[in-house]
DNA sequence: ATAGACTCTGGAACAGGTTCCAGGGTCAAG
DNA sequence: CTTGACCCTGGAACCTGTTCCAGAGTCTAT
C-alpha cells in the first residue's frame, strides 16, 4: 500500500536492484568492497537506500562498462566521498585503458584474420578428404604459428574462451 | 656429458619446458588436463618425454592462442589419438571462436570509440578547473552511459582489466 | 494461520590457464 | 661432503565480478 509516504524516501534492496539492473546480490557484494556506502537500516534490518544510491550505481556501473575495476572504483569513490577530486587519477586511468583496449584490438584483429586463413585453408583440405579421414588440421595450425605470439598476449583468459557467461543472469 | 645416447631419445621435464617455451609447471598441468600423455618414467622417477611431445605442445599453445580451451583441446586430442579423425569438429569449433572475435572486435571497437570521446570531453572539462577542484568526469560518464550496454557484453571478466599479467611469466 | 514474496548473513563456487607452495629426492662437479 | 641444479608430489592461490548456498527472519494478503 505504499504506506504514507507520498514519495518513498529510500530504496529497499529489491528495488534498487530492479531500478538499476542488478541484483540484489550484486549490491551486496558492492557494499562488500565499499563502493556502496553502508546504508541505514529499519527496525528489521533491512536496508534502507538513500534513492542517491541509484545514480551511484549506475555509475558504478558505466565506469564498469569502460574498463574500471570495482577495486579502482573504490578508491576513487571514496576519495571523492571524502570530498577530494580524483578527477585526474580518473582521467589517467581512462587513459591507460584506452591504451589496453587498443593494444587488444590490434591482437584481436590479427587473431580475426588469422582464423579466417585458417578456415579457408581447412575448408580446402576437408573437401579433399573422406569425411572420415584426418586432414591434419591442427597440425597446419602448429606448422605456421610456432613461435609467434609465445605468449604474453593480453588475450589469455579472454572472454573469447567463455561460453556460458551465466545464462543471462537474471533480469 | 650428454651420455651415450648419440641423438637424445627422450627429454626430461625441464628441457622439454625450455623448448617449448612453457614452464615445468604447465607441463605438469597439460598432463593433468590429458593433453599429454603420462610419459615414461626412468629409474629415479623423472618423465621421460618422447621428442614428439615438443610438437605436442606446441600444437596445444598454437590451439590455445587462436581461442581453443584445454578442455576442448583434451578432447579432440584424445578423439585423435584413438584413431578418429575429429577434423569437423575442430573446424566448427574454429568457426565458432571466429564469431566470438568478430563479436569482441565491435564491441571492443565500440568501447574505444567511446573512451576517446569521453577524454576528449574530460580534458575539455579538466582545462577549465583548478587542479584540486572536482570536474565532475564520473558523471558525464554515467549521464551517457546510462542504459546502453546494461552488461551481457562479452567483454566482462576480459583482459582489459588484467593489469599484472604475471611479471612476464617467467623465461 | 499460511502461502508467497522479500530480506538477512558470510562464505564458497565459478571460469581458465598458470603459478606457487612446502617438503623431499637425485645427481654431477668440485 | 657440500653445493647447486634438477626433479617429484597434490593441492591451493591467483584474478575478477557475479552468483549461489542454506538456514532463518519479516511482512502482506488471503
Amino acid at each position: 500500500m505504499r504506506e504514507e509516504t507520498p514519495k518513498q524516501q529510500y530504496l529497499r534492496s529489491g528495488e534498487l536492484a530492479r531500478l538499476a539492473g542488478v541484483s540484489t546480490d550484486t549490491l551486496r557484494h558492492y557494499e562488500r568492497k565499499g563502493l556502496l556506502a553502508r546504508p541505514r537500516r529499519s527496525a528489521n534490518g533491512y536496508r534502507e537506500y538513500p534513492a542517491s544510491d541509484l545514480d551511484r550505481v549506475r555509475l558504478v556501473r558505466s565506469a564498469l562498462g569502460i574498463g574500471f575495476t570495482l577495486d579502482e572504483l573504490a578508491r576513487i569513490l571514496s576519495v571523492r566521498d571524502r570530498g577530494g577530486a580524483p578527477c585526474h587519477e580518473v582521467r589517467a586511468l581512462a587513459g591507460t585503458k584506452l591504451t589496453e583496449v587498443e593494444t587488444q584490438l590490434g591482437e584481436l584483429a590479427a587473431l580475426r584474420d588469422e582464423l579466417r586463413r585458417l578456415l579457408k585453408n581447412w575448408d580446402a583440405l576437408l573437401a579433399k578428404n573422406s569425411p572420415s579421414e584426418r586432414a591434419g588440421l591442427l597440425e597446419s595450425l602448429a606448422a605456421k604459428t610456432s613461435r609467434r605470439r609465445t605468449r604474453a598476449s593480453s588475450l589469455t583468459h579472454t572472454s573469447i574462451n567463455r561460453k556460458k557467461e551465466s545464462k543471462e543472469t537474471q533480469w
